[in-house]
DNA sequence: TCTCTACTTGACGTATACGTCAGGTCACAT
DNA sequence: ATGTGACCTGACGTATACGTCAAGTAGAGA
């Protein structure tokens, strides 16, 4: 019935001699994005990260963290994963960032009517909603009394 | 190639005689709402509407364009179809309206900090893009100089 | 050797609101 | 008899971002 005991955290099986700091299993990496395993893997299946291997095992360097802080990061602005995909590409095949930021600047501008538009629309809803509400309250009152 | 003729509206085949001025066909009535008639076919489905049947055919009457027009703006206020379900059945077997002005008064009081809520997050968003936005451009006016 | 745990891949499930076929009926015009 | 247009009923497809199995592998400890 009792939890059974998790190992040390940096436990890769095989690997204990070579805890190198910043690699991280996919459970490590997990833990310190607040992700997923699932999530990592369905990244990678995108294309998003490429997490060396060690057998089959997949691990994480600094490089491939970094990328996902990028990741949540634009997941949190509201870029979908192959929107961020791109960028990322790009990131990667732009040497001075030229092109890259001139895409980004773009997205980053679309993005911004985007939820300007919606802030308008949840400012016009919110107010029907209060007439709504106001009339709920009345209607109420009325049959209490 | 050119599109065949459409027939006059009202043009319900074998009952011409009776047009009934607010009976509506299912053509005319995915119309006069704006939705397709998958649509109507599916709130059906749902159990949100029952138009009456001559034969299979479908027939709207004011009643069901009525409960359409609650239903649209149901939507357009963001609550799903599963909701509106609940508000249009208490509405039938309620009939005083107590308890459905209640239960609509907490849905509509829930979905309004829904509302105020993503308002909060969309402003911060803004502000983050913002700023992006602002380096994308910078970065720009640099490699252009 | 057996078992444990962490890990692997692949495949199907979830939620929402319909869109899009395929195949068939029916009344009316030719 | 045949074609035509409007309608009908399933049933599968779509998009998104993963969740949730199932079944198998590979070291490490008892």
């Amino acid at each position: 019935m009792s939890e059974p005991e998790p190992r040390e955290p940096g436990d890769m099986p095989g690997f204990e001699d070579m805890k190198q700091g910043d690699l991280k299993s996919i459970a490590e990496a997990s833990e310190a994005l607040g992700v997923t395993q699932r999530t990592l893997r369905f990244y990678e299946d995108k294309g998003l990260i490429q997490p060396k291997r060690v057998g089959s095992m997949r691990v994480y360097s600094r490089r491939e963290m970094g990328r996902m802080q990028l990741i949540l990061r634009g997941k949190r602005l509201g870029f979908s994963i192959r929107e961020i995909g791109e960028f990322l590409s790009l990131y990667d095949h732009d040497p001075d960032q030229v092109v890259q930021a001139q895409l980004m600047l773009e997205a980053t501008q679309e993005r911004l009517s985007e939820l300007r538009q919606q802030r308008e629309a949840i400012d016009q809803t919110i107010s029907e909603l209060e007439i709504i509400e106001a009339m709920s309250r009345r209607h109420l009152e009325q049959r209490e009394s």
